[in-house]
RNA sequence: GGGCGGUUAGCUCAGUUGGUAGAGCGUCUCAUUUACACUGAGAAGGCCAUAGGUCCGAGUCCUAUACCGCCCACCA
């Protein structure tokens, strides 16, 4: 071994890595199970959530790459035929979002470039991204089958979501219908309601004036269509008022004519218990509409701008035209009251926080209640494990009170929508092969939907589809998978729409198990933000301290669930373990000069005993495995190496080394636990333990220690 | 309002069939060039949130309470 006494993990990784590839070794059929292996017929399969290709690997993928190499090189190591499939996301709303940043800091905007302008530059920045990704992903040590990598738009994959949507609209599970939508007026998209955040505001409210009833608000600016005046049946102040009776008033812009409303959404308690509605901008509203088939009226324009039916202040944006319509209320005495600081909840844009302005507007959906039910019977019948065990019930609630998903997006990088209208009667059409021009209904012209898929959409197929369903020899070895390993935040975004889908089209859970880890937080236990500048790049903790030692870092001590501080002390602690492997190693080497890989030794009994040992260690070990507790398993594995190995068992072979009676028995005993932990420290720490590996006295020098088998017998 | 977690050593957290409290980091004492100072030997430090209950025995199971956090829905 070299005569440095610190290893050096800069000098190591990238030509370990090569080694590795150069073997073909991260593919499931390049090696030849053992004789006698156990498992040579078993599959082994995680696929890879796909990551988005609009950045760079911040701290959270750093965490997916590290559990899932240790899940997939541990079951490589016992003898399975282990897939990791890679891939990589467009991320369409996201990628459009982070794109848009760019353009606005070159002074541009999307809005003044085609669809296929903006298209083929996203296009371009992703391609770009790709490569980037790739090679940090790499960097990890992932020993993921990159022959098989897949990108969300590839052609085959299209094709497999554009066979799901035709499948989903011929079920009748897809339907196109106006209905209030989340639009986010600065990005010019309707948004999934999971991609909205409740954001508390502090806001003026307003008590109006509303015929004989007093009105509360704090968005006056909808106010300019409410003709209609719903309060609770069964409240005796408004007895005497009935269903559908009419009231003439004068309201912002002159007369009109009001109608009574009864309905039990109205909460008696609160306020005068008389509201007015605006069934096109509010969601409780838009269902009391619905009910009473009452009239909807778009007041505000999809830029936020108000309307002509807002009179002298239409074209004005929302909050500009508010104080203005007040001071018009107020001038004719219509005004009751303002309360200064009214805190309530607003629905904001995940992406740019700015106020979601619910729109009706005709978007497609998915009917989920029926995707979900074959979900609910999959999960209550413990097919799919969840780790941890929690989220099973998160999951369980969430599908039982799922709600109809919007998958149509008007932003431009994303899958097309195979459909078409007509321009005639409005009728729709799936056409994935782009060939129908006609109505079948009335002849009218055909004309293109340009809306896209939500990304959740195809992501939700990913499993099967990155396998090659239907007819694929992959997809028939490797599904369902063995593991989803992913975020905890994305339970609902991803995960249960991936079981629904995955059942759905395939009659088959897509994976066996879903592993969820929580989010890593900085030093301090704080989410990290680019306005926080807390953020940790774990390239720079790659430089700093090597991979393994940042993978240690963020898995000994990581329960599953759980957010991760990550403190740069603790990757510290391990490059630093990392150091003692390097002399504990460099020690044995040393004095191993003289020893003969092919000559039996008689073992002494104080040895047979370590070695015994160290074999319990690695059952216990390789129990920890099996139940998904890597941060334990870890955690052992260092302790028995450092305060066990080289504490104890190297400090007292010194004596036994010296004397030609116990030498031979030593040495043996030395390379046999130093090699077997090694083994298992393999998972943890891919780089050193393999570079190490490479310059152990072993019968055949081709090997590689990420092929070797787990020492648990 | 509905749901789900958490509360254990100064800090971050483990602790799954209930059997005398664990790790890492930090702190303190000692060792001074040893394969490794990115080191070694040792030490201090916990009525396991609170109150009941089941049990021979509870950090672990049950009930209630308090505080912290997350998610979902709603608030005119």
């Amino acid at each position: 071994m070299e005569p440095s006494k610190a290893y050096n993990p800069t000098e190591v990784e990238g030509k370990i890595y090569r080694l590795w590839e150069k073997g073909g070794f991260f593919a499931p059929e390049a090696r030849q199970p053992r004789a006698g292996n156990p498992n040579k017929n078993k599959t082994f399969c995680i696929i890879m959530p796909p990551t988005n290709a609009n950045g760079s690997l911040h701290a959270g993928h750093a965490l997916v790459m590290t559990i899932e190499d240790i899940m997939t090189r541990y079951k490589r190591m016992q003898g399975f035929r282990a897939l990791w499939l890679p891939g990589l996301d467009h991320a369409g709303f996201e990628t459009q979002v982070v794109y848009e940043k760019k353009l606005e800091k070159e002074g541009r905007s999307r809005f003044k470039m085609t669809r296929e302008e903006l298209y083929k530059e996203i296009s371009d920045f992703t391609e770009n991204n790709k490569k980037n990704i790739n090679s940090q992903v790499k960097k990890m040590g992932s020993s993921c089958d990159w022959s098989r990598e897949k990108f969300t738009l590839d052609k085959d994959i299209v094709k497999i979501v554009y066979d799901t949507f035709e499948k989903l609209k011929n079920d009748g599970l897809v339907y196109k219908g106006k209905k209030i939508i989340n639009w986010c007026s600065r990005h010019q998209t309707s948004l999934s309601d999971l991609e909205t955040k409740d954001e508390e505001r502090t806001d003026k409210f307003y008590y109006l004036k509303y015929g004989p009833f007093v009105i509360a608000t704090a968005r006056p600016e909808t106010k300019f269509g409410d003709k209609y005046m719903v309060m609770h049946p069964k409240d005796k102040r408004y007895k005497n008022y009935k269903n559908g009776q009419k009231i003439e008033l004068e309201w912002i812009n002159g007369p009109i004519t009001a109608t009574i409303i009864k309905d039990q959404a109205i909460d008696m308690n609160f306020g005068t218990g008389v509201m007015t509605i605006t069934p096109w901008h509010d969601a409780v509203d838009f269902e009391i509409a619905e009910r009473h088939n009452l009239d909807k009226e778009q007041i505000i324009d999809f830029q936020g701008r108000l309307l002509p039916i807002a009179g002298e202040f239409a074209g004005m944006k929302i909050l500009e035209a508010r104080p203005k319509i007040i001071e018009k209320l107020q001038t004719k005495g219509l005004v009751e009251k303002i309360e200064e600081n009214y805190k309530h909840i607003v629905k904001t844009c995940y992406k740019c926080n700015s106020l979601i302005e619910p729109q009706i507007k005709e978007q497609w959906f998915l009917k989920m209640k029926p995707l979900a039910e074959p979900a609910i019977k999959a999960i209550e019948k413990n097919q799919i494990k969840f780790i941890p065990e929690h989220y099973r019930k998160i999951s369980l609630h969430w599908l039982k009170n799922i709600i109809d998903w919007n998958i149509s997006r008007q932003i431009v990088w994303g899958i097309p929508m195979p459909a078409k209208f007509c321009e005639k009667c409005h009728a729709e059409f799936i056409d994935i092969n782009d060939k129908i021009t006609k109505c079948s209904k009335c002849d009218g012209l055909l004309i293109k939907e340009t809306d896209t898929f939500d990304t959740w959409f195809s992501s939700s197929q990913w499993p099967f589809a990155t396998l090659g369903f239907p007819n694929s020899k992959d997809y028939k070895t490797f599904y369902p998978t063995d593991v989803m390993e992913t975020a905890g935040e994305i339970i609902f975004f991803w995960v249960a729409r991936m079981i629904m889908l995955g059942l759905y089209i395939t009659k088959k859970i897509p994976f066996k198990n879903v592993y969820l880890h929580g989010l890593v937080l900085d030093a301090k236990g704080q989410k990290m933000s680019k306005s926080k500048g807390n953020v940790i790049n774990p390239l720079d903790l790659i430089e700093k301290f090597g991979t393994d030692a940042l993978r240690m870092g963020l898995v000994v001590g990581n329960s599953p669930g759980t957010s991760l501080p990550l403190d740069e002390n603790k990757i510290k602690g391990y490059r630093n373990f990392a150091t003692k492997i390097w002399n504990a190693s460099r020690f044995v080497l040393m004095n191993l000069k003289d020893y003969k890989t092919d000559k039996k030794i008689q073992l002494n009994a104080r040895d047979k005993k370590l070695l015994e040992n160290f074999q319990k260690t690695a059952k216990e070990i390789t129990k920890k495995m099996d139940d998904f507790k890597f941060y334990i398993a870890g955690e052992k594995i260092y302790h028995y190496f450092w305060h066990t190995f080289c504490d104890k068992i190297i400090e007292e072979s010194k004596k036994s080394l010296s004397s030609p009676k116990t030498r031979k028995s030593t040495q043996f005993m030395l390379l046999k636990i130093l090699s077997g932990s090694l083994k298992i420290l393999h998972p943890f720490m891919p780089f050193i333990t393999e570079e190490i590996y490479q310059q152990l006295p072993r019968k055949n020098k081709k090997e590689c220690i990420m092929i070797e088998e787990w020492p648990e017998n």
